[in-house]
DNA sequence: CCGCGTTGACTGAATATTCAATCAGTTATT
DNA sequence: AATAACTGATTGAATATTCAGTCAACGCGG
């Protein structure tokens, strides 16, 4: 048995495979330049065998997307042994930290340029539409755990999640579409924002 | 003199008339189905007049690029009588207002799409970084006045300026590419953070 | 004022390339 | 022998780019 990487076992070995070619070409070329081609370079087998398992190139991207917001959304697996306050750092440490090394980065800069694809393209869309909606719940559930246990004080979690949550979007696409990168200024205000709006004060 | 919209005067008119098809092409069918056919049927001369005036496609994105981030930043005009903390939320509600028209979600929706050309661009990340760069340094600005004014606490300016910044920035991903739209939530949760953190207590 | 050459804006048709998709066939598996 | 996995060559459509040539304006020497 083969586990290899973030992928799920061999029901279909070849899908797998496709799946991380995908993945190899669009870190490599980008979105723009995504081709079938290119796909098919980074596949051990064959082109046309790509067209075996999937009908058409968007099929397989829009498979490919799904892989991609699952894996990130199970990569998110937090210590639920850790107190809420430090689950919701962590969670946004995973976005914030500027310490990324290169892989960080390609996946920061493949997931943006798919979401983008969302602009104009509904079945896009909806997946991040969804994603979106999967992640500021967790968020919104974690803070709603520090409001309860009387680590924070008495807010909206939603409304405190939809926040995070859109600073956390909002520091992806700088990252991967701008040089400028905010990311240490932003956790530093953002350790303010928890001192001053967050925290309760009776700690 | 025929004054057109955001446009300058007649230098070389035509270069106008092909940035206004640019932006019409652009609108009307996003950038992955954005062709210079396209451009060119929203734009009342030949096809290939376009290439009398650009050397490639590339070229003539660049430059339209350029004039859209440039009528971006000259439209943030802000009242400079209005006091430093009327002109900050004004400058976010531009971002964060729910009310939009169309034609907003059509322009956010077209620098979204260019944006994140960016993320596999070097000439369009370039032209990103030094906008966003601007639009901060603004925002700093006003933070700084702000403080020295006495109505804000003694905050780092760069500090809450890249937050906000950032906050603006996913606002604007989230809403050109996601159903999930958390501006409303986001603005009242913004009021909370300027009363708790950045308002000063003896108002 | 007249021809005449030059230039730049402009056009329609042609070309070259890229790329998704297909197909006719082969090999492996059961 | 039937089915599924797989391959290499090919096709057709979409698309950026080029090209050969027209036209209108302008300058200028006779």
């Amino acid at each position: 048995m083969t586990s290899d990487g973030p992928f799920p076992e061999d029901p279909t070995e070849t899908r797998v495979e496709i799946l991380k070619a995908t993945d190899a070409a669009l870190r490599r070329h980008g979105y723009a330049d995504l081709t079938i081609d290119r796909i098919s370079r980074e596949f051990p087998k064959s082109k046309s065998l790509l067209y075996h398992h999937y009908d058409s190139k968007d099929e397989l991207l829009l498979d490919f997307l799904g892989y991609l917001l699952t894996s990130f959304e199970d990569g998110l697996g937090l210590d639920p042994d850790a107190s809420p306050h430090e689950r919701l750092t962590t969670l946004l440490n995973r976005v914030l930290d500027p310490a990324s090394d290169r892989d960080d980065d390609a996946f920061r800069r493949a997931i943006t340029e798919l979401r983008v694809q969302g602009a104009s393209d509904e079945a896009y869309r909806q997946q991040f539409t969804e994603h979106d909606r999967l992640l500021r719940d967790r968020m919104a559930d974690i803070v709603a755990e520090g409001v309860e246990a009387g680590v924070y004080r008495e807010v909206d979690p939603d409304q405190v999640a939809a926040m995070l949550h859109t600073l956390a979007s909002g520091s992806m696409v700088q990252t991967a579409t701008s040089d400028a990168d905010a990311r240490a200024a932003v956790r530093a205000e953002l350790d303010a924002y928890f001192e001053h709006r967050l925290l309760a004060d009776g700690r």
